[in-house]
RNA sequence: CGCGGGGUGGAGCAGCCCGGUAGCUCGCCAGGCUCAUAACCUGGAGGUCAUAGGUUCAAAUCCUGUCCCCGCAACCA
């Protein structure tokens, strides 16, 4: 059975979680989806960075231990994804004893393979960035908070992979996706790469791992955070668990943090003799705002808010079908109400009212048997056979956009065959011929409602109850003629927009 | 020369990597249907694909220049 071990990066807990975290979250938790109902096997990882100096701070804010602070927090992470249906199947939290063991044996052989140094460095730190800057970051008067610093501090050899890593990213045209992505780290390596300060001594900062070949220092971010990707699967502590997961089909990441993954992730994987995930993929941001919609309205609306008007299937359909993977995106409520009341209400929605509508009224409310299929019909039957092919394949090229069109798009032709055919009228001069269309269109309905089911897991599973085709398989032939379809209301009720003004003057 | 994204019919976007009748959703106009969440279906108007050059038999698509807009530059996917 093929696996899939996908990631979304571990979130850093100094905030509560928005708009992006949710995003990445969605989109790990749809692709796991998609690949469950394709028979592979998911490992689906996500969690929390607890360590760091922000934390530290943000907790001592509040007056509360770091360790308080995360608990505190970690809910809130947790809640949201309960809220938003997300099935991982491991969450990791940075300040796990199964994570802080791994961590420090990593650096442990990091260390024995002679990748770690120990060296004396001054300069200019940046207290808000928790770094060294360069001189020219210093002179270009862009940080705040800066001071002059003489420090001790372990560092990891990271340039002396430059060449490798070059060599690697040129011969793996699918290992950073979108491909402007690759050039972006092309362009990046083409300067000499430095090697990477990986310490803070305790004295200055003590919220973290400590380094297990020096107990006055603990690590900082990068061999903390990244190796959760290693840790959980299973590296250091169960051999035959991580043969199994590593390496992942696919780190997804946010376009800010490219560089750390691709570049830190990477030296400190050729380091370790491990293998590299087949592919990080960067998405792009959210833009909210600023648009004529929002400033009429005299708010900015988060796009999370609307998960307990809308419900979180319609948010993560809006997510996952407005924006392109790999470049920006614009949320505006008008966008949102727009695709709402387009795809679900009007296109999806009301196509299951229709079949269901006419099933009750001149069927019985028990689903018609086939009969003889016509050439529409064949036609019908071989798009909808189509779909789940057509569907994996978009999907496995990240086009995720792409699949949920193709979705929404065979819906609008069961709505075309419903208008050619008629069945409303056929029901009075053709009983058989009404049955036939009928079957039809509830079966294109239920093909397609699968194929939607990871992106809308909840409102898919109400649907195929209706129909009463729960755990179905989306091949041709399944729903069951004779079935008694369940009565129901409108799955997703057109947003009134004039209503919508009104309650928000 | 801070980093990045973008300029395609009224709005929002796809297409650009791999040149070859300009596509989708919304809106608008007309018609159809009247099973349905005033929904659905058909047809139509509307675009010199920011701009100036170049390459080519052929460019929204490749190359060069110019102009403009936006995000980031405090957190952060």
């Amino acid at each position: 059975m093929p696996k899939f071990f996908v990631t979304t990066p571990i979130y850093y807990v100094n905030d509560a979680p928005h708009i992006g975290h949710a995003y990445t979250t969605i989109l790990a938790d749809v692709l796991a989806r998609f690949h469950r109902i394709a028979g592979d096997e998911v490992f689906f990882l996500t969690g929390l960075d607890e360590h760091g100096q922000k934390v530290k701070q943000a907790a001592q804010k509040r007056g509360l231990k770091p360790q308080a602070h995360c608990d505190d927090l970690a809910p809130r992470f947790l809640n949201l994804w309960q809220k938003l249906d997300i099935r991982f199947d491991d969450f990791i939290r940075t300040t796990e004893e199964r994570h802080k063991k791994i961590v420090q044996l990593v650096l442990q052989k990091v260390h024995d393979a002679g990748d770690i140094y120990v060296d004396e460095y001054e300069g200019w730190y940046s207290v808000a960035e928790e770094r060294f800057i360069s001189q020219s970051e210093y002179t270009s008067g862009q940080f705040r908070d800066v001071k002059k610093l003489k420090e001790k501090n372990y560092f990891f050899k990271m340039g002396k992979y430059q060449q490798q890593l070059i060599d690697y990213l040129e011969s793996h045209p699918d290992f950073i996706e979108p491909e402007h992505r690759k050039n972006e780290m092309l362009g990046f390596l083409r300067q000499p790469l430095s090697d990477l300060c990986i310490s803070r001594p305790k004295a200055r900062m003590d919220w973290g791992i400590e380094i297990p070949f020096d107990r006055d220092y603990v690590t900082y971010v990068w061999f903390d955070a990244l190796v959760n990707y290693i840790s959980v699967p299973g590296y250091g502590s169960d051999d035959a668990k991580f043969k199994k997961w590593w390496p992942a089909q696919v780190h997804l990441i946010g376009k800010d943090i490219l560089t750390t993954h691709s570049i830190y992730w990477t030296t400190i994987l050729f380091s370790l003799g491990l293998s590299l995930p087949k592919t990080i993929f960067a998405h792009g941001w959210w833009l909210i705002g600023q648009t004529k919609m929002s400033k009429s309205l005299g708010n900015v609306v988060n796009p999370l808010d609307l998960i307990d008007q809308y419900g979180a299937d319609a948010v993560r359909y809006y997510l996952m079908r407005e924006m392109v993977l790999g470049s920006d995106a614009n949320f505006t409520l008008d966008s949102f109400n727009k695709c709402f009341n387009s795809d679900l209400a009007n296109d999806f929605g009301n196509l299951l009212n229709r079949v269901s509508g006419l099933i009750a009224k001149n069927h019985g409310g028990r689903i018609p048997g086939a009969g003889l299929l016509t050439a529409v019909e064949e036609d019908i039957k071989k798009q909808a056979n189509a779909l789940p092919g057509k569907v994996k394949d978009l999907v496995n090229a990240f086009e995720v956009q792409e699949a949920v069109v193709a979705v929404i798009e065979f819906v609008r032709v069961l709505n075309k065959y419903m208008e050619a055919q008629a069945p409303w009228k056929l029901a009075r001069t053709d009983m058989k011929a009404a049955e036939r269309v009928l079957y039809t269109a509830a079966e294109g309905l239920r093909i397609a409602s699968i194929m939607l089911a990871p992106v809308m897991p909840q409102k898919i599973a109400t649907v195929l109850d209706i129909l009463g085709a729960v755990g179905s398989k989306p091949v041709w032939g399944q729903l069951k003629a004779g079935t008694a379809l369940k009565t129901h209301p409108p799955l997703f009720p057109r947003i009134e927009l004039d209503d919508l003004k009104k309650s928000s003057v």
